[in-house]
RNA sequence: GGCCCUAUCGUCUAACGGUUAGGACGCCGGCUUUUCAAGCCGUUAAUCCGGGUUCGAUUCCCGGUAGGGUCACCA
C-alpha cells in the first residue's frame, strides 16, 4: 500500500458519461480506495460553450448509480482565481506571454497567453508503459488561456492537480501526448510531477475509440435498461485488466483488494454487450428473491396490469420465471408487452391444431381433480401425480396437450409449474375449456 | 503526413525464456423430466510478418506491416 494517493476522476460535462469515460472512473477510484487514499470528482467545465449543466448532473447521477464515491468534488471554473494567479505569475516571470493573434475561426480572440516553450525532450515513466519520451519543441507556444480568466484544459488541469495534491493522474490514452506539455507546465509553476497511468482505450465495433457518435450508450441509460450497477462495474473493471486468476465475478470489495495497476493491458479493449449481458445475468442470478419481484412488478407494462386476473401477487409468483430468461430487466417489459407470459393473467384459447389430438386430456383432467388442493401449489406433486401416467403414455402425448392447454402457448415453462402457479381451480377449468375445444 | 501508443482464439484475456499455448463470453453440438429458458458436458478457434539473441522465443532486441491516439483559442 502506497501512502497518501490522491486519484481524480476529471470529466468534461460536454455530453452524457458513458462507458470509455467511465471505465477510467473505475479504476481511479479502485486505485485510491485500495491504497487508503483520496478520489476527487473534478467537472472541467471551463469551456463555457460546451459545458452543461445537465451534463454535470448526470456524471454525478451516473458515479451515485454505480455506487463509486468520491471524496470530493471540485468544479473547474470554481478555481478561476487560482488559475489566474498562476497565468500572472507565469506572465510575470516571462515564462508565458500575451499574444496578438491572427483571427483565423469564429470565436477567435485577437489576444490570447501563449506558454513560452522552452521546447526539449520530455520523458516521463507511465505507469503501465514504462518509459515515454517526446519532443515538445514542434509544439511551439502553445495556448494556455484565452484570457486571465479564461484558461485552457492544459494550465488549468495542471493548476488543480497541483492544488489539489493528486499523486497519480489515471487517464485515458488519449491524453498521453498532452502529457509533455503538461508537464512543462508543472516545471514553469513548481509542481511535482505527478505519476502517470494512460490507460488503453474502450474500442466501439469498428475499433475506434468509444465515444457517443460510434454508438456509446449512457452510463443511465444500462440502468434504464435494466442493467444492475454491480454488472456494469464488474465488467469494465475486467475491459482492460485481470487479477491473473480466472475469477471473474468479483464484488466491488474484492475488487478493491485484487485490484492491480500494472496488471492493466496496454491494448486497446473492444466493449463487448454480449460479455456484459453475461455478467448482468450472473448479477441478476445473485439477486435476493425479493429484489427480482421489485425488479419486476416495477417493469410491467399497464397493459398487462389491466388484465383481468392480474394482481401483483400473481406477477411475484411468475418472477422467477422471467427473470431466469432475461439479460437485464427492460425484457420483462418486453416479454410481458410481447404477450408471452399472459396466460397467467388471461385464459388461453389454444387451436386444435396446437393441441395436437389432445387424446389423454380427459385422463389428464381426472389425475388432476384428485389432487388434493392444499398441495396444488407445489409443481412436485403435480408432477409426481401425472408422471406415472405419462411415462406410460408417451410424454409428449400427454404433457404436450396439457400444457397448450394450460398456456396456449407453443413455448412456455413446464406444464406443472404453469399448474402449480395457476392453482388447482384455474387449471380444471383450462383443461376443461381445452377438451370442449377438441370436441 | 509528423509525433506517440499498441499487437495471443470472433471478443475479453492467461502463460519466471521451456505448457499438448490455459480460461471466460459468443458460436456450434450433445445431455437432462415433452416445448422454451436455465443447468451440465463437449467441439471449433489464436501467438501479424521477417530477421536476430538463445540449446530453446508468445515472451527479449531490430525492422516491416496493421490498427489506434494525437497534432484547437475542446477536454
Amino acid at each position: 500500500m502506497k501512502n497518501n494517493i490522491i486519484t481524480r476522476f476529471a470529466p468534461s460535462p460536454t455530453g452524457l458519461l458513458h462507458a470509455g469515460n467511465y471505465r477510467t472512473a473505475v479504476f481511479s477510484y479502485l486505485q485510491a480506495r485500495q491504497n487508503g487514499g483520496k478520489f476527487i470528482l473534478r467537472i472541467e467545465d471551463t469551456d463555457r460553450e460546451r459545458s452543461k449543466k445537465e451534463y454535470a448532473d448526470n456524471i454525478i447521477e451516473s458515479l451515485a448509480w454505480l455506487n463509486l464515491d468520491y471524496d470530493e468534488t471540485f468544479y473547474q471554473s470554481e478555481q478561476a482565481s487560482k488559475h489566474r494567479e498562476y497565468l500572472e505569475k507565469l506572465i510575470a516571470e516571462g515564462k508565458a506571454y500575451v499574444s496578438q493573434e491572427e483571427i483565423k475561426k469564429e470565436g477567435d480572440r485577437a489576444e490570447v497567453i501563449r506558454f513560452k516553450n522552452p521546447g526539449k525532450k520530455v520523458s516521463f515513466r507511465d505507469l503501465i508503459r514504462g518509459e515515454v519520451v517526446m519532443d515538445t519543441s514542434d509544439l511551439g507556444d502553445f495556448v494556455i488561456a484565452k484570457s486571465l480568466d479564461e484558461p485552457v484544459f492544459h494550465l488549468a488541469v495542471v493548476v488543480d492537480d497541483y492544488e489539489m495534491g493528486i499523486t497519480q493522474v489515471i487517464r485515458g490514452e488519449d491524453h498521453i501526448s498532452n502529457t509533455p506539455r503538461q508537464i512543462l507546465i508543472q516545471e514553469a509553476i513548481g509542481a511535482p510531477t505527478p505519476e502517470y497511468a494512460h490507460l488503453p482505450l474502450v474500442l466501439s465495433a469498428d475499433r475506434s475509440k468509444l465515444s457517443k457518435r460510434r454508438g456509446a450508450l449512457a452510463i443511465t441509460e444500462y440502468r434504464d435498461r435494466g442493467y444492475l450497477p454491480e454488472a456494469v462495474l464488474n465488467y469494465m473493471a475486467m475491459l482492460g485488466w485481470n487479477p491473473g486468476t480466472e475469477q471473474e465475478i468479483f464484488s466491488k470489495e474484492e475488487l478493491v483488494k485484487v485490484f492491480d495497476l500494472s496488471k492493466v493491458q496496454k491494448g486497446g479493449a473492444f466493449f463487448d454487450q454480449t460479455k456484459l449481458d453475461w455478467f448482468n445475468r450472473e448479477f441478476i442470478k445473485r439477486q435476493t428473491q425479493d429484489k427480482k419481484v421489485k425488479e419486476v412488478l416495477g417493469r410491467c407494462p399497464t397493459r398487462v396490469k389491466e388484465l383481468p386476473l392480474y394482481s401483483d401477487d400473481k406477477l411475484a409468483s411468475i418472477s422467477h420465471l422471467l427473470t431466469e430468461r432475461i439479460n437485464n430487466y427492460s425484457e420483462v417489459a418486453d416479454m410481458l408487452g410481447r404477450g408471452d407470459f399472459d396466460f397467467f393473467f388471461t385464459t388461453p384459447h389454444p387451436s386444435q391444431e396446437l393441441l395436437r389430438g389432445g387424446t389423454y386430456l380427459s385422463q389428464t383432467l381426472d389425475i388432476v381433480k384428485n389432487l388434493p388442493a392444499d398441495n396444488f401449489s407445489n409443481s412436485e406433486d403435480i408432477k409426481k401425480a401425472l408422471w406415472d401416467f405419462a411415462t406410460e403414455k408417451g410424454r409428449t402425448e400427454v404433457l404436450w396437450p396439457m400444457r397448450v392447454a394450460l398456456t396456449g402457448q407453443e413455448k412456455s415453462s413446464d406444464p406443472f409449474t404453469v399448474a402449480a402457479i395457476l392453482g388447482k381451480e384455474e387449471t380444471i377449468k383450462r383443461l376443461t375449456h381445452a377438451e370442449q375445444i377438441l370436441r
